[in-house]
DNA sequence: CGAGCCGTTGAGGGGATTCAAGCTCAGTGG
DNA sequence: CCACTGAGCTTGAATCCCCTCAACGGCTCG
């Protein structure tokens, strides 16, 4: 018989004792709650297995929960224009996943496990009442985070997927949102294109002058260029059917 | 004249008028703070203007601070073991940069002036004080996204970068921090090695099997490898000099 | 004016893709 | 029981894209 007496045994809901023994507790989200914390989330928590290559959420659907992995692995899939997906990240026992939902944002990937999936399923709201921000700051720094994350994921899949050309394509199309009001851009040196891009500088210098013959760059003196959006949205067009 | 009384403008501090006026505020990270806030801050802000090519931050050094862009771009810098420097990312107006030293941690890339950079220097221990955080879970939840940014920016650096066979070593070493007790690895299919590394299925097959050859791998029944540590060891190193 | 950095362009070779065929193996139904 | 099927993996041959090595021109700066 265990040493609990039996009215705790009764009271305490089966997810708080799978919590108290949870073997990845100590570094997950709630490791600085004590059991008096658990008892008051635990109704919340559900467990959930997965089978390999099942979605645990979709790109773009609503979050409402996030994940904590407590075993196996996850990888997170994204697919561009072109339709080619691209896996940008794999994560495992310990992680926090989706936490796009925190800022209540969409999930900005689609998370599949990879093999069998042990999971603890966290409601948004859980989450909202545990850190009871009023202040905002601590939400405006989250949405830094997950904007940067956002964004290095999508160097990934945009910048560093397909042939040469149409990764630098890409890459004008982002320098493209930083553009002045004249529709000016910085322009990379050719090594740095090389450094972003994966490719030599050689490689850089070529495909930049054949922009240059096509009329989507114009070089500027200083490091800077013209673009002709229109024509840098057709070529990546003609790059992405085929 | 300006309709401030005298008084009031000898009272502010210069940089509450630069913060009152600044252009970015509203997308800023304390955008949600109105003009009395701004009074209590504004003396630890410094407002900073680098040169192209200058650093911003170091890979590796004790962060003091984060830094909001005012205007201009800023690239992260990475070089992996085999010295090559890879670009991961660009940050540009409004973006936040270097949290991770809110967590106290080493910043994770070298951060570099693209084009003549606004910045404002915000030390840590001013978001320290506004966040009050008694209670730990914003901390965990940063540490969270640090550390999903951290993987998404290595996968660039690691498993984007260089010749197919030296990625695909790479990918093997990761997967080798999530294998069991008997250095079991969970192996993709061929075609999921290629999302991951941005090469066809046919090409993973070749190198996976080349592996196998050497004796890095032992393929087993059910998606699963045995690995040999050192080999694999042997091998990456064998890429990385040259 | 020579040195050095940056960019451009060419020639040749190599690594990855493309297209294709054949293999093993699990599941299915005659 | 076994042909049949389809998914996943492997391997070959030809092609092509990109890298390597190289030479050269414009430009700034000491």
């Amino acid at each position: 018989m265990s040493a609990i007496p039996i009215y705790r045994l009764e009271e305490r809901h089966p997810q708080a004792q799978a919590c108290a023994a949870c073997e990845v507790r100590s570094s997950a989200l709630f490791g600085v709650l004590d059991d008096a914390g658990l008892d008051r989330i635990h109704t919340q928590i559900a467990a959930l297995t997965l089978a390999p290559d099942t979605p645990v959420y979709d790109r773009g659907t609503a979050g409402l929960a996030v994940y904590t992995i407590r075993s196996g692995l996850v990888r997170f899939e994204r697919s561009n224009a072109r339709g080619d997906r691209r896996i940008v990240r794999i994560a495992g026992r310990g992680d926090l996943i989706g936490q796009e939902a925190l800022l209540q944002r969409p999930y900005a990937d689609e998370a599949v496990a990879c093999t069998e999936l042990q999971l603890c399923r966290i409601p948004r709201t859980l989450v909202d009442q545990l850190a009871q921000g009023r202040d905002s700051l601590p939400r405006e720094l989250m949405l830094r985070w997950q904007q940067a994350l956002d964004a290095a994921e999508s160097w990934v899949s945009d910048l560093s997927t397909g042939p040469a050309r149409r990764r630098l394509l890409q890459l004008l199309q982002r320098l493209a949102l930083h553009a002045d009001a004249a529709d000016q851009i910085w322009l990379p040196r050719r090594d740095e294109i090389g450094a972003m891009l994966d490719m030599t500088l050689e490689t850089a210098s070529r495909l930049v002058s054949q922009m240059r013959r096509e009329g989507v760059l114009e070089l500027l003196p200083g490091r800077s260029a013209q673009l002709d959006r229109p024509a840098l949205q057709r070529a990546l067009q003609q790059e992405d059917d085929t």
